[in-house]
Parts: C-alpha cells; sequence; structure tokens
DNA sequence: CAGACTACATTTAGTGCTTATATTTATTCC
DNA sequence: GGAATAAATATAAGCACTAAATGTAGTCTG
C-alpha cells in the first residue's frame, strides 16, 4: 500500500483544464462577444469542450451568456449559437500617478478603460510621507466615488512613483533621499482595503501603456522615455517588461558620461536652463525672465515654433541631447522604437524631429523609430492601469470575481 | 454529425504527456542516474507515471536503465530500484569558435562535455569567404574523426562569429565588410551534413558559456563583454539570453559616444597602442618596441607586473576604460554581474581589479561583480558546444536519438 | 535456511479531461 | 407545415493521470 505522492504538482488533467479555460478567457479578455464557433477557431479545442469552459467562467462571473444570439452572427440560417460575452464590470481597478507635485487616480474596467479620473496637485514644495499617503488615498476615493464602484469590486491597484522600485514595492534609500520620499512604503497603502496592490517605476508603467497601445508589434522592443525633469526609461524586450529585482533598469545615472550629455537632467530642465543661460548672456529673444526662475519649457518650445531664434538654438541643443539619449539605448539593445513620454511629450514633436536626424550621426539602426507618445501626461496613470488589468488577469482563474 | 476541428492544438491529454516527459528528462540531463522515488520527489509525479515515463523514454533511447540497482542507494533493505541514467552519448554536438584568425571546433556528449578539440590557424591575414567555410569543416572533421565520432551522430552544431547574426543567421553586410566577411553563411555548412546549425555571436555564446557555469544564479542578470580587439557584450537578463531578431544586442557603438573611453576598440588593441605611444614620447620602460608594431598585450600587463612604470600606466588607463565600460552595461540594465572573458582575459586580472574600485566613482552598485571569466580563450567555443546541446534539447522529444 | 520485513515494481480500478460521433433543438426558407 | 441549416446536447470512447491493492527481489533475523 502506498500513500506517497497525493498532492499532483501541476501536471494533473485538472492543469490541462486550466490552461484551455485561460485560452478562452483570455481570448474574450480582449476581443468581441464570441460564439462557441469562433472560440472553437481560437482555441483550436472542440465544441463541447469549449461550450463547458464558457458555461464554467460564466458561473465564476467572469463571462455572461448574451440573449440576443443571432443579431451579432453574420448567418440567418440554422440554430442561433450561445454568446458569451467578457463582463469587464466583473471587477474594477485603480491605477495612480504619483509624481513630485500631484497625484492623479484613475479607475477603470477590467479592458482598461477609464470609468473616472481625479487629480490632486499638492499646492506646495516638500510632501511628506504621510501627506503623500494620505493625498493618494483622497484620490483614489474620489476616483471610485465618482466611478459609482464600491470599495469591494476593486481587483488592484497599481501606484507609479518615480523613482526605481524592487520586487517587494520598495526603493531604495541611503543614496537619494528624494527616492525615499516619492515612495513612502505605498505598497502597504492598499492592505487595509484588502486589494492587491503593487509600486512600480513611472517609467516601467509608461511603457506597459505603449505595449498596450501597439498590441500589433507585441514582441518588438522599446523603450518608453519620460524626459521632463529627469531622463528615466521603461524597457520592453521582445514584449516583455524587463523588471530587474533591485528595480534599476531604465536607471539613466550613466549620461553623466555620455559626451554632449552630461548628466541625467532631462529635457524641461535643460530648456528652462538653455533659457535662461541665453537671456543672462544678453541675447535677442522674444523669450522674457519674468516668471520667477525665467521660462517654462513650454514657452521655449512656442518661441521655437514662432521663429525664436534663441530658442531654436535651444531646440537644436536639446535635439542633439535626446539623439545621443537614444542611441545610447537603442543600441547595445537593438531596439525597434523609442517613444518619448511624459507631460512634455505633446510639446516635444520639435525636439524629436530634429533628433531623429541627427540619431544616424552615431548609431547606423535606420528601423528605430523615434516617436512621440500619444498618452502624454496620461501615460504612467494609463500604465498603472493596465498593469493592474494584468495583476487581475494573472489570478483571474484561482478566485472568481 | 460534426467533423468540426480533429487536430486538437496542443492542449489534448498528448499535451500533458509531453511535459511530464520533459520534466523527467530535464531533471535526468543535468543529474545524476536516479530512480522512481527520486524522480517521483522532482517531478511531483507519481510512481506509476514516472516508471512509465522512465520506460518511453528508455525506449527513445533517451535514457538507459543500469542494472545494479542498489549500489549507488543510500539503502540496503527491500527491493532494489530500478536505476535510470541518461545516456549522454545518445548523441553529440558540434561548436566552432571562428575567429578572424583561427577557428577552433569541439565536439562534446549532450552533457557538454568535451570530447575532443582541433584549432586550425590560418596563418595569413584576408581569409576569403570560401576558405573560412572550408577551413571550418575541415576542423570540425578533425574533431570528429579525434572523437571518434560518426557524422550521422551529430545533433547539432553552433558556430560563433565576431559579427552580429540575425534571426536566420546573417550578419549585415553593407555597412561594415568584415562582417559579411566574417560570416559567409556559415549557416548553410552543416547543411549537407544534415545537422542542425545555428551561426551565433561569439559574446552571446561567451554568455551562454558563463551562464552553464553558475547554475546557481539561474536567473541573474549578466554581461560576457569580450574585450579583446573590440568590446562586444552577450547579455544576459534575469536568466534569459537577449537575442534580438536583427542580432544587434551587445553592440558596443556607443562606446564612441563615453567621456574617457571614445571608441569600442578593445583591452589589448589600447594596450598596444598606449604602450607604443609612451614609447614613442620616449618615456623609460622596460618595453621593447622591437616586434614589428611594438609589444604585444600580454608583454604590457607582464611588465607592469614586473613594476614597470609605464606599463603600470597603461594598466591604470585601461582599468578605467574598464570601469566605464562597465558603468554604461550596467547602469542601465542593473546588471548582478559583468563578466571579462576572451582571449586575454587571463592577462587581465589587475585591470580588472583596478576597474572595480573606480566604477564606485561613477554608479552605485555594491552588488556588482566584476571578474575575469575562468573559460579565457574557451568562452566562446564552450557556449557554442552548450548551445548546440540546448538545440538538441528544444527537439529532444520530437525526435528519438 | 525459513520466514519476516522492506522498499520497491506491477496491476487494476477509477477519475477527469478531452475528442468523436450521434441526436436533438431552434430557426429560416420554401 | 416540412426541408434545410447550424448550432446545442448527449453518449461513447480514449488518454493520462492517481490511488490502492498486489506481486517481487532482495536483506535481516532467529
Amino acid at each position: 500500500m502506498e500513500a506517497e505522492h497525493t498532492r499532483s504538482g501541476q501536471s494533473s488533467p485538472q492543469y490541462l483544464r486550466r490552461m484551455n479555460a485561460r485560452k478562452v478567457l483570455d481570448h474574450m479578455w480582449h476581443g468581441r462577444p464570441a460564439t462557441a464557433t469562433e472560440l472553437m477557431a481560437a482555441t483550436g479545442l472542440t465544441r463541447s469542450t469549449v461550450l463547458a469552459l464558457c458555461r464554467n467562467l460564466a458561473e465564476q462571473g467572469w463571462l455572461e451568456a448574451l440573449e440576443n444570439a443571432r443579431e451579432a452572427g453574420t448567418y440567418t440560417k440554422g440554430r442561433p449559437a450561445l454568446r458569451y460575452a467578457f463582463r469587464e464590470g466583473a471587477l474594477f481597478v485603480v491605477g495612480v500617478d504619483s509624481g513630485p507635485h500631484r497625484v492623479t487616480a484613475g479607475v477603470a474596467d477590467l479592458r482598461g478603460r477609464e470609468l473616472a479620473r481625479v487629480e490632486r496637485e499638492f499646492g506646495h514644495e516638500e510632501v511628506g510621507g504621510q501627506e503623500r499617503r494620505s493625498e493618494i488615498l483622497a484620490a483614489v476615493d474620489a476616483a471610485l466615488e465618482d466611478a459609482g464602484v464600491p470599495s469591494s469590486r476593486v481587483g488592484a491597484m497599481v501606484i507609479g512613483v518615480p523613482a526605481p522600485v524592487d520586487a517587494e514595492g520598495r526603493s531604495p534609500d541611503g543614496l537619494n533621499e528624494f527616492w525615499a520620499l516619492m515612495n513612502p512604503e505605498l505598497r502597504t497603502l492598499a492592505a487595509e482595503r484588502g486589494w492587491e496592490c503593487l509600486v512600480e517605476n513611472d517609467a516601467n508603467l509608461a511603457a506597459m501603456a505603449e505595449l498596450h497601445r501597439y498590441p500589433a508589434a507585441r514582441d518588438a522592443s522599446f523603450a518608453a522615455l519620460l524626459s521632463g525633469e529627469r531622463f528615466g526609461a521603461g524597457l520592453v524586450l521582445r514584449g516583455e517588461p524587463l523588471r530587474q529585482p533591485r528595480g534599476g533598469a531604465g536607471e539613466m545615472g550613466l549620461l553623466d558620461m555620455v559626451e554632449g550629455v552630461g548628466s541625467a537632467r532631462g529635457l524641461a530642465a535643460r530648456a528652462r536652463e538653455l533659457a535662461c543661460e541665453a537671456i543672462e548672456r544678453g541675447e535677442r529673444t522674444s523669450l522674457e525672465r519674468r516668471p520667477p526662475g525665467g521660462p517654462s519649457a513650454k514657452e521655449v518650445f512656442e518661441a521655437a515654433d514662432r521663429g525664436d531664434a534663441v530658442a531654436a538654438g535651444v531646440v537644436a541643443r536639446l535635439a542633439d541631447v535626446l539623439a545621443r539619449v537614444c542611441v545610447v539605448l537603442a543600441g547595445p539593445l537593438d531596439l525597434d522604437r523609442i517613444v518619448v513620454s511624459g507631460g512634455i511629450a505633446p510639446a516635444l514633436e520639435g525636439v524629436v524631429r530634429a533628433a531623429r536626424e541627427r540619431i544616424a550621426e552615431h548609431l547606423y539602426a535606420p528601423w528605430l523609430e523615434v516617436v512621440v507618445s500619444e498618452l502624454g501626461a496620461d501615460a504612467v496613470r494609463v500604465g498603472a492601469v493596465h498593469s493592474a488589468v494584468e495583476l487581475v488577469r494573472a489570478k483571474a482563474l484561482d478566485e472568481a470575481p
């Protein structure tokens, strides 16, 4: 008599069932409502199997059976097919962009469609950890209220911060206290609500957002480059976001050593700096130094568009910097694309256009696309939402909504 | 009556069988001969299942049943267990390092243990494509003869070349004719013999070799840095070799733009250069300019060890370069380790030691290990052998040996 | 040296998933 | 209202696994 093993690792027939259920659910998650016949084609399973899986998934609450059997179909004859649809409202997710000066929270359904969004500006410098935490919670609560989603139906929350984040959700302190300030143990924030919660680097989330934006280029390699105050990159290699245990992937400290770049300061910061310097040198320009600290980055770019020579010089200089940053990223990783993202991205069209031409001076990579993200300031939050959806999806079959 | 789908994608019960067979085979591939009881613990399957799988695998020729049932076991009582062992000699593989000046071919068993090795020096510059191909074949044939392995029992061949190699095994021409010269359609080389053949970048293969050398750090991230004539890196991220479709991963062209580095020239080339310059400046040194083109890199390093001041200066300069290269690689990828590899690696111990200390000036990464590969000039060939083993393993269950 | 004991192999039954085939059902077209 | 159609349901059979009983090759004990 052998008691022996009874656990049946992950190789039992039940494992097959789970795999097939995942296939069906994945197909429904992104697709339209589907009949068994369509799912048979998509999954390679038989009708009996598909129908059984759908019935199960519907019982668990992931799918719902539609009544209007034939309406959407292209056929008119024969018995009307059952149609199942993904229940995008089975659960909801929260995505948060927690920046240095403001926090934005979005509530979305399981397809990543945003139902509500709330932004809170801090209004003053030096925001402490406790204040940051409560501001985030306030924004999240307001967004949930707006969306009419009760706390109990939130499946996951993801928070983006401008700092490296390790596998446990912590940011390194010691070296750079700014980082610890940006991430005051945020991973514990959702514990009291009972939500799954993930803290993630903002550039990585921007990359997630771009990854979902171009589902066609499913296994391309690209970087989402946040370029406002400091350069930071989120890397996606062959369709897989690169997430290192220490969270240091995409850190651009090496720019200190790159000729013509010299530091990781971002394009917005440099635009202000260069404009100020030009003004101090007394060069003739329409830019004024009136606002405290000189003109804003956006004003510089607008002046360049109007034909201001000094501003145009600044843009040219920034294009050179951006080109070099792109070379540093795309060269050793053989990237397909660099998406310039972040709050000032919409103003960077001119800089990016000029940078494209300068890249060839340093790197042979005619395939490389350098583009401005269409997401602008939304990138991080949208990425957070999609990350949260992924989180729910990863454990979808373990627990019914 | 429904004919419907009959193909049964990859979700049938048979798929489970394959998965479990792979589990068993993978365990045996690296491990010692094992009894069913051991395999039960390793795979989580029941005795019946394990024994059935082993019988199958033995029939196919991958495993062999050992007679001496109890000898190796730690028990003395009870019925002696069946023991199965991996048949490392079921097939053999060929790994080739095809360098600019010489070609080395190795023949190994399925565990990657080398049975024979043949090296052929070209003896003259400007080796054409046809000559290179026939030299490779000659080396391979000689190595097979040495090992006593007939051509029919070769499962796969992998060739390493100092050039980027795309997914189809081609190297880019046009820009850099050196690359096309190094890889004259080598992927077609094994076709006539009926072997599986893969052409791969040499640094990537060096990385494969290191990956197999430290099986403990199974999902670490590191770079194998070839640093002789030109810098080139093979990247392994979270245990996965990074292989881009265009083959450009690890290309170090960006070094042109890095302060204090300036080009992708490697350490050996720089050592010779710097030594020559010092001699020309008339500095007092034990180095002589007699050999045509000045002292070799190795001579410079030996002189530094002897206390020659000029040579020591060269070493310090090289350490600075190496430190910067390490920072460029390790910074944005958050690497755990950089393995300095290639033919001159054994002579670089001093340079690496000095470089370690300089890295901290540019990058906070106390976890980063920079080490000299223990493989030296063997790295590429060893990596090629292991890649070939992987190739065989990937399709192990599709065809019996 | 017989018999108990042990640790394994083998056999047999049973479960869960799948496919394959036959049958029924809902609907449209004539 | 009856054929035609396309789908759902029902039933049978196959396969891979587990579970438990049974058989077996040794060692150990008296």
